[in-house]
DNA sequence: AAATTAATCGGCAAAATTGCCGATTAATTA
DNA sequence: TAATTAATCGGCAATTTTGCCGATTAATTT
């Protein structure tokens, strides 16, 4: 069993329902593999035949038994999961449908006490109103409220942001897949995005990378939003270029909900802030959702966030201008 | 000109000499392609007649004006550098001679002002002796003084540790070459490695990952040195399985000198910490240079770090134990 | 339920990649 | 300087990977 059969495996250990030759194909280009459809077809044959793998016909394969022993006897078992994973996941999860605007949606959430959001408040509004955060909802979650594994804790409440990945999810339910690259620090100059400054890739890291640079204090947050030079938490995506025309509607559509998150799109087989892309896709970059917490953390208040806490009902959400109200009614 | 003869440009555009094709192979291989050493010549060869190299016979091969016209024209140019980049980078650059003990180490640096060195200074040593630093040298560089392309500000003094990548450097003297794969938040129990809780691969990152954890107040080595048990930044690596030995011996002998870095030597095909190895290599767990700057960091004070901040003599290195006298009597 | 559409699979041949190896040349040692 | 050693290159054939396409089947529409 050869390194590119082992890729194909450890894509249909992960889904219980059959798999079309097509499908793994998209799934291992997405993971970095460079394999063609033929010859992922050519493998699932040849696994078949080694009974690794069982055909269902047309409706595509399963691994068996025996193939999740092969694939165990390898020793490549990914321990420390890599984010590029949880993001897949997660996109899977979660429900938003943004015709009827129900659903469950992904959110980053940060604990911390409320005197200090109070504080913060001001600043943290600017940031949104300057459309440097994901759209214009938020949500606080009290003591003993639970998010994915986490419970907010006695003290505290958790401020919660739409996470970009929340736009991974939309798309998928019109049949757009999203390659999600990297996150990174962008420089911003005159409210314009110039460059990437720093990146990580999020198929290399089980850290995210925006929770990396907030808490390192590398951002610049307050300069972004009194100035208009500063340096924010962005991601970059890609999507096939054939699906330039929706992204772009379904973009506008966000945002007039207050879940818009695009910063700039770029066109297919053109770099964008020199970034190159992959044939047969166009670049985006998308704003980061952390991005409202990170002016706590640059006012000295240490805070501990999570990317991709867990799902949360869009019905929780609300309008940034109500934060404050909300705060001292509390819960 | 597929990705692959891009890639072979772009190594030899980085290079001012004639690269043999087995060496172009080597680093294809440490950048992440899957390529053998026929097809790279094979590639070569196409390119000599599309005029894209020069072929210098046995010596090796160049690349042409023309080929860098070419290879700018598709647009794939790296802005960013990713780490991996910067590592191979100083392995090269740095001339430690383990025989002699003379010439240039790479070194990390954090600026910091004196007087919280001088207050943290018994935790720090205590990382040293514990062995949960690189080695048991640093050294102090003085406002004024620069290194790499940085220059110590008045009030602050460089606090320089041997950045593990010399170990690299001296390996590769010795005709071993390493390949970095990732930095990572190494778990300890009882003074012993247990696993990684993070990991971000260089190859995918440009802020390095031990900046990162540690300037995030990820790491514990307040725990690591009271109690055993803590969170200390670590690296892994990997080496071919035939130097096995060589390196063993080599660690003894860095040991000995005060420049011992390695924590962990695993087997070849053997995975180490639950971490897989490719086929024809061991791994190995190597302690992060930038380690007792961490104590700083988790004591309260930001601190400005820098990995792979630049060379140094490595005649400007003392005793970890000298530190406080040399503190006090200034530069 | 029948007709239409879309997707899947595997055969075949072409193209790309690799392993093997002998001839040649550079580097090292005697 | 001559002899020896080590590394490089490219020819050839085997192997792997891919493109193309018709037959078949699932999903969708009429």
């Amino acid at each position: 069993m050869n390194r590119k059969e082992q890729a194909i495996l450890r894509i249909l250990k992960e889904t219980d329902k059959p798999l079309s030759g097509r499908k793994i194909t998209t799934e291992l280009l997405h993971t970095g593999h460079e394999i063609s459809e033929r010859t992922v077809r050519l493998y699932l044959h040849k696994m078949d035949e080694a009974g690794l793998t069982q055909n269902f016909g047309k409706r595509g394969r399963q691994i068996s038994e025996h193939g999740v022993e092969e694939l165990e006897a390898t020793g490549i078992i990914e321990k420390v999961g890599f984010l590029s994973a949880k993001i897949h996941q997660m996109t899977y999860r979660m429900s938003f449908d943004l015709e009827r605007e129900t659903g469950t949606v992904v959110v980053n959430v940060s604990l911390v006490k409320p005197e200090y959001l109070q504080v913060c408040a001001v600043e943290i509004e600017k940031v949104f109103a300057e459309g440097f955060a994901m759209g214009e909802l938020l949500s606080l979650l009290y003591p003993g409220e639970h998010i994915g594994r986490a419970i907010i804790p006695p003290g505290y409440v958790g401020f919660a942001t739409v996470c970009s990945i929340t736009l991974n999810g939309v798309l998928l339910q019109y049949g757009i897949p999203t390659n999600s690259r990297f996150g990174g620090l962008l420089e911003l100059q005159n409210k314009e995005a110039v460059r990437f400054v720093e990146i990580i890739n999020y198929d290399g890291t089980s850290l995210d990378p925006l929770e990396a640079f907030i808490r390192s204090g590398m951002t610049d947050y307050r300069g972004a939003i009194a100035s208009g030079d500063g340096k924010i938490g962005a991601s970059f995506r890609e999507f096939p270029a054939d699906s330039r025309e929706l992204v772009e509607n379904l973009a506008k559509r966000l945002d007039s909900i207050g879940m818009g998150g695009f910063m700039a799109l770029g066109w297919p087989g053109q770099s964008l802030l020199d970034i190159p892309v992959n044939e047969g896709n166009f670049g985006a970059v998308v704003i980061g959702g952390l991005n409202p917490a990170a002016i706590l953390e640059e006012n000295g208040y240490r805070i501990t966030s999570r990317a991709l806490a867990g799902l949360l009902d869009c019905q929780r959400l609300f309008h940034y201008r109500e934060m404050t109200k909300r705060l001292k009614q509390g819960s």
